[in-house]
DNA sequence: GTGAAAGCGCTAACAG
DNA sequence: CTGTTAGCGCTTTCAC
């Protein structure tokens, strides 16, 4: 592996100017730029990044802190932010934090001592204070989805608690007044905003919440079957069910099926995140859109601005979910291929 | 930002000893050990690793690069990665190819120059001449899914002619005798395997191939959902189908019931992957299992046992995919639980 | 315009 | 056991 001193002996020049010409500084005579072109061919010489980052203090990568890439929301976030950090030859380091807020923030500290750019993290279990010692320390973190509030630096999240007014006012629409919620775990903000909501259209309609009606499905798609299943067995049947995340109202249509029941007929659903599998699933799943796609470069973009100097304001940005009306929720029995189309 | 220097100021050694202690070598004396434990606390040191590889020429980050993180394929592979590259201390950089060469190349080329330990590649598209190139560079490569013959370097594939075969023979022991095949890019490796498979069992029931009968569904769901219609077309209806892939199949199971018709009843399909769409949409997908996690943590085991010395020949893990009879295929009804769990 | 010298923060050789 | 010296490969003053 040739080095710039290589380059430079061929060439006969100094390493000086090699670095120059390589990184487009005052133009070099048009004969020695030559020379140098021609060794830098002959020696197919590539320039070691470790090193230039020691001394820039730039490494041109970020982090990417996310609870899991198997989880089907993800990927999109994953592929917006590798997207817009590629486009300016940025590279992303992903990172699987599983939710545990020790293994987030070894993570953390790892890429910290790799120098990274900075990080965005999709992520819960951060420690308030943990995150303000990072920023004060000069570390460009940026939030994507999930908020740790009070802390002083740039997030996308969503309008979760907006998205299930709508959701559920959906479904009261539609005339449903017996409408069931199978929430995530109360600890995480995302599910207090979207119960919330929940609540907020009920009252709207004048209706009391029903804690019978309430179940908790931590996020997952057996937990979202099991507390279906729980919800079946009251008396009479909700006929409608708000689910505060896709998975969770899939595992869902899965329960009423399981007893015979059918999905819109005799429970209407309605979903949140728009992932992949809404659409794909029988019957398509009405739900709360919000592309995670665009939160990812949203923040990709919020990060490097950050690490290359603009440094501005703390911005939050705010998606608004879209309600995406499919079949699962009765209001309509469109069929599966829209203009989405699956890899 | 505490430096070495620090540290070994502060605890009146030499930089050489902050070093040793942090690295555990030659136990150093108790005293001095303490001063230095004492110093490297009170200012908080954490060495900067950049500093350290441009030294010991060593990252611990590899590079994994696959065609879209977004293709439900990848992710496992990218879980089963990260996985093992974390329990031994290393991160990975994740780039998507988008199955462009020049991308790919692009990606390589960066990893290298920022030094990396190794690359996984999951990728087509690759220049056997350019491969071997970087290979006689030194680079650490290793291969994902699909392969690239003639390389000297280890590779983890699937044995896609034997999973297809059993996928087509599962059909025909079911007593189907026009089964069609929906294809993916003949171009690619990986289709040619899965085509030999699917006449190979045919052959076996001396059956002849009928081209009218063989779609290319380019791996994705609307191009399945396509060439199943194209393949409706035909009379009489074959009564089977065996998909390439997951994606085109549940493409295909949209395109049947789109004509009224059903599945499995009226077209029993069997898939290949087993993503995890493909157990929770109607009717469960039967398909040959190949657990991409499984594939993710064997290549990066072997590419971290070759980035850390143990050179061994190259070696070539084969995985043997595995039958999954869900409802498509009309052998069962069974449900969707399973003990599959979505996050 | 170009080069010499210094240094980024760390580890490795070699003495002592 | 510990310190001194050198150097990883690059960029960046500061002279010339």
């Amino acid at each position: 592996m040739a080095t710039i001193k290589d380059v430079a002996a061929l060439a006969r020049v100094s390493p000086t100017t090699v670095s120059r010409l390589l990184n487009n500084k005052i133009i070099t005579r048009e004969e020695t730029k030559k020379r140098i072109e021609e060794a830098v061919k002959q020696l197919d010489y590539r320039p070691n990044f470790l090193a230039r980052s020691l001394v820039t203090k730039e490494t041109r990568t970020i982090g990417l802190v996310i609870p899991d890439i198997i989880n089907p929301y993800f990927p999109a976030i994953a592929r917006g932010v590798e997207d817009v950090a590629n486009r300016r030859a940025w590279n992303v380091i992903l990172c699987n934090s599983d939710n545990r807020p020790e293994k987030e923030l070894t993570y953390i500290r790892v890429l910290q001592q790799k120098q990274v750019d900075g990080i965005i993290l999709a992520s819960t279990g951060v420690n308030k204070e943990q995150i303000n010692a990072f920023l004060a320390e000069g570390l460009n973190l940026v939030f994507a989805g999930r908020y740790v509030g009070e802390v002083m630096t740039d997030a996308v999240i969503i309008n979760n608690a907006e998205g299930a007014y709508q959701a559920t006012r959906h479904l009261l629409t539609l005339g449903h007044r017996r409408i069931a919620f199978i929430t995530g775990q109360m600890s995480i903000r995302t599910s207090q905003e979207r119960r919330r909501g929940y609540e907020h259209a009920l009252s709207e309609y004048g209706l009391a919440v029903d804690e019978d009606l309430i179940e908790d499905g931590k996020y997952q798609y057996q937990g979202g079957y099991l507390a279906m299943k729980r919800l079946l067995k009251r008396k009479p049947w909700p006929t409608a069910l708000f689910a505060a995340n896709d998975v969770m109202a899939i595992g869902a249509i899965r329960a009423v099926e399981e007893v015979g029941a059918g999905v819109p007929d005799d429970v209407a659903i309605v979903g949140f995140d728009d992932i992949l599998l809404a659409s794909l699933i029988t019957p398509p799943l009405t739900t709360m859109a919000v592309s995670a796609y665009k939160m990812g470069t949203i923040a990709a973009k919020m990060l490097l601005d950050r690490a290359t100097g603009k440094k501005a304001k703390p911005k939050i940005v705010t998606m608004e979910p879209k309600l995406v009306i499919r079949a699962s929720c009765g209001a309509n029995k469109s069929s599966h291929m829209e203009k989405r189309c699956m890899p």
